[in-house]
DNA sequence: AAATGTTAACTAACCATTTAGTTAGTTATC
DNA sequence: GATAACTAACTAAATGGTTAGTTAACATTT
């Protein structure tokens, strides 16, 4: 297998990855193109060449990551009692995906997000099995949608705010300790919400 | 009374005031001295005699809030079912503090915060009344810091992340329609999880 | 109470770097 | 031989930080 030395995709998928690490790490301001191009091993022009500009590539980056994301989202487990230990699995594996949409939340300013239609689009499915839910006993009876946006709170919020977990519970969210706790935690709050009032301990 | 045309506290004042939404809005890379210092009406040098540098404006600014928002959480309602609605009042008052808090999310990477120790020793009092009505049976038992720490998330992560609040309910944060479905649903949430499954609606 | 000295608040202009973005030219690939 | 991938060097503007000098405010002396 020959090393072609000029390759336009690679070298579009070499400046993504490291334009992510970057923008990862310092939000929009902080990013750096040089840092990007250096990182990437690629000549800062072939940024301006393939992307535009500084913005262009945020934009690229977001909705290539948008597409990767939306594949993971595919399957959810249906059993309510372990939907939210799955979210959190899936959300720590996604701690990248979280910091971007952290940017994106300070950036926030009543405009469209990125591709919003879709994201929003992608909840709808969740917020009927709940209702569904509701509907055959399962669950309480209350407002699908803000049961769905809690659930994503309370399993996003101790990765996206760690300084907050280390000050409420003495524990780093990276540690496995934290983790392991925090899943037996949820699944203690779902039974309890749920109704089994004594399961487990 | 004389206006002063040099005064040391007033120049200070004002320049941690022009700081405050300076890196509100753009957090510590977006941050410009030079806006800031417009912003105060103060010479830019001035920035420098009081606050040595860009980081030491914004470690005082971190304590000056610090300070400001621990006169707040002073008291906090006892009665449990209205704690959730009360705190989350508060931190619409706050969504400022958050976003300082937010930018601090980001910056974080495993070092102390300003003034941890203190606000870690804040959250306590709070966790110690959890674990008080756990024991006399007004919550289910649980991990106490765990739920302090749930209980935050689902009261700020709305606030925190107004795109996925937008995405998922359809609503604006700012919106009072939102408010009102929020904390209505927050009352009704503590309700079914500390086991009245059937109040009002 | 006026003159004087001292301190520090304040300013305008400046400096050294950094930064996003450009350009003119070179070369691999088809 | 044409096209487009790629590079090195460059530019203009912005930015954090400095400096040398000015002056308001206050204390001390006369």
């Amino acid at each position: 297998m020959k090393e072609k030395t000029r390759d336009p995709e690679r070298t579009k998928a070499k400046i993504l990855q490291a334009a992510f690490r970057e923008f990862l790490e310092h939000g929009r301001a902080g990013a750096r193109i040089d840092r990007i191009a250096d990182d990437a091993g690629v000549n800062k022009a072939n940024i301006y060449h393939y992307f535009d500009s500084k913005d262009g590539l945020m934009d690229a980056l977001l909705s290539q990551q948008l597409t990767q994301v939306r594949q993971v989202r595919a399957k959810v487990p249906d059993a309510f009692r372990d939907r939210l230990a799955y979210f959190q699995d899936q959300q720590y594996d996604d701690a990248q995906w979280l910091r971007l949409v952290t940017w994106e939340a300070l950036e926030f300013d009543g405009a469209p997000v990125v591709a919003e239609a879709e994201r929003a689009a992608a909840w709808q499915p969740l917020i009927q099995g709940m209702r569904q839910q509701m509907s055959t006993g399962k669950l309480p009876k209350m407002d699908p949608a803000q049961l769905q946006l809690s659930w994503v709170a309370l399993v996003t919020f101790p990765v996206a705010f760690p300084q907050f977990t280390r000050m409420i519970t003495g524990m780093d969210v990276d540690d496995p300790k934290f983790r392991r706790a925090r899943k037996r935690f949820l699944k203690r709050f779902a039974d309890v919400f749920t109704g089994d009032r004594n399961v487990d301990r």
